[in-house]
DNA sequence: AGAGTTCGTACAGCGCCTAAACATACTCGC
DNA sequence: GCGAGTATGTTTAGGCGCTGTACGAACTCT
């Protein structure tokens, strides 16, 4: 029953090459069998086997242990379909692991209990400016929410095998410690350990630690339902405007962690000046201040869900301002994705945050101006759409991550029952 | 004696994920072995052990088994360093193997030999324009090159274990076929297919094809003296401008191999219409067309090192057109740069192809540009260096593409002896 | 010269995968 | 209804690679 946080699909610092023996080799062909199992839907011993190249004999005693542990389920023999005997159809058992999540943002906090399926099972939401308090209040009610979630948990039979933390800044994920949050005024404040010592109950699992950008991300990869696609941008739409990249199935932080400032791309070099010193950065010229002050609204917050309402009042009767509002981001937002799609070829865009319900009336002008600027638009179509976690993308990812560390090593940890 | 193409470093379509069994445990401490001798320089066997975290028993035997290969080599005793038995170091053997490269471009045609310790053992160019010429003339006499250079490789006394083919053009890395090199005006062809048909002699090993550009970045990689960084981009200069990233010493080649073109970001909205159709794309402002004419030079060939002979005369002694040209050119390129550490934070960018030569002229306002417009500048400060294989990079990189086949799987192919 | 230390190798043991054989369960055909 | 045929799942022997321990070798220090 480890506490410190693992290796898994959220890296930590810089891994050094291992020695690999035996047991690397089981672990690999169990979370070879278990993710062939959870994708391609219920299945034979022998299917798996045929499926994943390993033998019969193999495929049965790793999904004895499977089962043992929980994370594995037979369903009765199948109805038979040609001759021969049949097989018993194994699947994944979405309730054999469960994580915690919470996300902390300057506009509240959101805790959820995501199982293997990815489907939420539970889900507490305080909202409130949190710009002006400390880190202690926040964390402790933060971890009055978490201890809220690992109970709901053991309600609901989940083994909780680790809990994930969403933070708006600039995360030392190999100290696990938030260096810098600017919207929330925080510096070097050691969130993971800081909400386990506020905690009522003691967390019998891993805390980690990541930025909710990434998190975001990793969610939409992960639950997202993103079917083939491993390689997309998220393009969160707020007051700023970030940008969470992921190619080949993995994420990109960038060397440092300053990576995904898609908001201060040069998109008009005569345009405002922005607060980081340049000019016509995109998010002067597509984020959520200039949309809504295009628009004319000004009866709403600045930021956050709500912002967005009374603008999509105005869109929904068909506003001629406030369309033509959108629209205009939704040209500054293609010549950004134009430039990553230029970059890398990404072969999906998904729009995340307030751009999520503008999508209807973003996507045909971003779309002309990508077409207009990619070369290989013609023949590489790119696909853009809104997220479909929406705003809680950050939250099922931070609790998702650890169910990742769960399939990528399926017998490694304990398989406690709840 | 394998002739097909091998799995590697230079991925080949979609990876499905396979099964692991002992082997694939030897294959992977082999590596780590060997890597770590390569990289650790000299190191006796009890020191392997404690560097990688196997045993000496295991170290031992993999040794043995790395020199029966050729591939490391004992040195002797070292003089001992303090108390017990002295240890006997072992080296990277740099003519344990070696790889000829191939480089066909538009103005001519490079082949090398490259061993395993990176140095270049041979070299032939060919130079002329191909534009007019049929893809099976030059690969004749592309492959006559090859044949030279295998060679001159056996004369050397360097086990071939591979030869890389670096084309300007799109590439289909499952079939191997160059689908479009506009440059060349080729489509569909099958350029390993046919230089190993076109050869006198017969190779033993295989032909690997990959887009110029690509192994550009790549040979910066693993012979550019990168230190430790392992997150860049390579960014080429030319009449074109584009970009090879590298992140986490990971070739991004973008989902549809269209990516890598920074010469189409854009910089300058009401700037001149580019050929792609959109306006103020970097590589108008910036491209090699651009520096020459703003610099008023007219006596020069368009394209390629030469091109940049005379400007290069005229910065010498301190022309003020030409010095505001490619200062000019720098703070263009600034933006771009700008774009891709806004994006993903890499640290370091290489200047390759023309920019190589004019680094000294660009730095300065390339990098007051990227200070300006960057975030995280302060703190995270951006080394810009030019290349160090300058022209060579693409065929350096082709040639070095099959050794690192055999790093990643010392034992796996033979150890032929040349 | 002997004690202490470190290096490299030899050997038994264990875990994991493979291959082949076997028991099981169902369809098909007569 | 019953045997032949087929596919599933399990069992068993065998091979391979890593670990831990033991042992010989080589060198320094006192």
């Amino acid at each position: 029953m480890s506490t410190g946080p693992t290796p898994g699909s959220v890296p930590r610092a810089t891994e050094r090459p291992r020695p690999t023996d035996q047991a690397d080799v089981r672990r690999h062909n169990a979370a070879l069998v278990l993710g062939c199992v959870s994708e391609a839907g219920p299945l034979s011993r022998a299917r798996v086997a045929a499926h994943t190249g390993l033998t019969r004999a193999t495929v049965g005693t790793i999904v004895d242990e499977l089962i043992a542990g929980g994370l594995v389920s037979e369903q009765g023999t199948r109805a038979p379909a040609g001759v021969g005997r049949p097989g018993t159809d194994l699947a994944l058992r979405p309730d054999g692991a469960a994580g915690v999540g919470l996300e902390i943002n300057v506009d509240g906090i959101v805790a959820a209990v995501v199982d293997l399926g990815g489907t939420v099972r539970h889900r507490a939401a305080r909202s409130g400016d949190l710009r002006g308090r400390t880190a202690a209040a926040v964390l402790r009610s933060a971890a009055r929410m978490v201890d809220d979630a690992v109970a709901a948990a053991y309600d609901l039979g989940l083994p909780v095998r680790g809990i994930g933390v969403a933070v708006p800044g600039l995360v030392d994920l190999g100290e696990q410690v938030l260096r810098l949050a600017p919207n929330l005024g925080w510096t070097d404040v050691a969130v993971a350990e800081r909400l386990r010592s506020y905690a009522v109950t003691s967390w019998p699992c891993p805390v980690v630690l990541d930025n909710e950008a990434n998190l975001a991300a990793l969610g939409e990869l992960w639950t997202g339902g993103h079917g083939s696609t491993d390689s997309f941008v998220l393009v969160n739409g707020d007051v700023g405007v970030g940008a969470g990249v992921v190619l080949e199935g993995r994420l990109h932080r960038g060397s440092r962690g300053f990576g995904g400032e898609l908001g201060h791309l040069t998109v008009a070099p005569d345009g405002p000046e922005c607060r980081c010193g340049a000019r016509g950065c995109l998010e002067q010229v597509a984020g959520l201040d200039f949309i809504l002050r295009q628009a004319g609204v000004r009866d709403a917050p600045r930021t956050g869900e709500d912002a967005v309402a009374p603008l999509l009042a105005r869109l929904a009767r068909g506003d001629e301002r406030a369309v033509a509002a959108v629209r205009q981001a939704g040209e500054s937002l293609g010549v950004g994705v134009a430039a990553l799609v230029n970059l890398f070829d990404v072969d999906t865009v998904i729009l995340g945050g307030v751009f999520a319900p503008l999508f209807p009336w973003l996507d045909e002008p971003l779309q002309a101006v990508v077409h207009r600027r990619v070369l290989s638009a013609a023949w590489a179509p790119l696909t853009v759409r809104p997220s479909r976690l929406g705003r809680d993308a950050a939250v099922i990812g931070a609790a998702y991550a650890p169910l990742r560390d769960v399939l990528a090593d399926p017998l490694g940890a304990d398989a406690s029952v709840a």
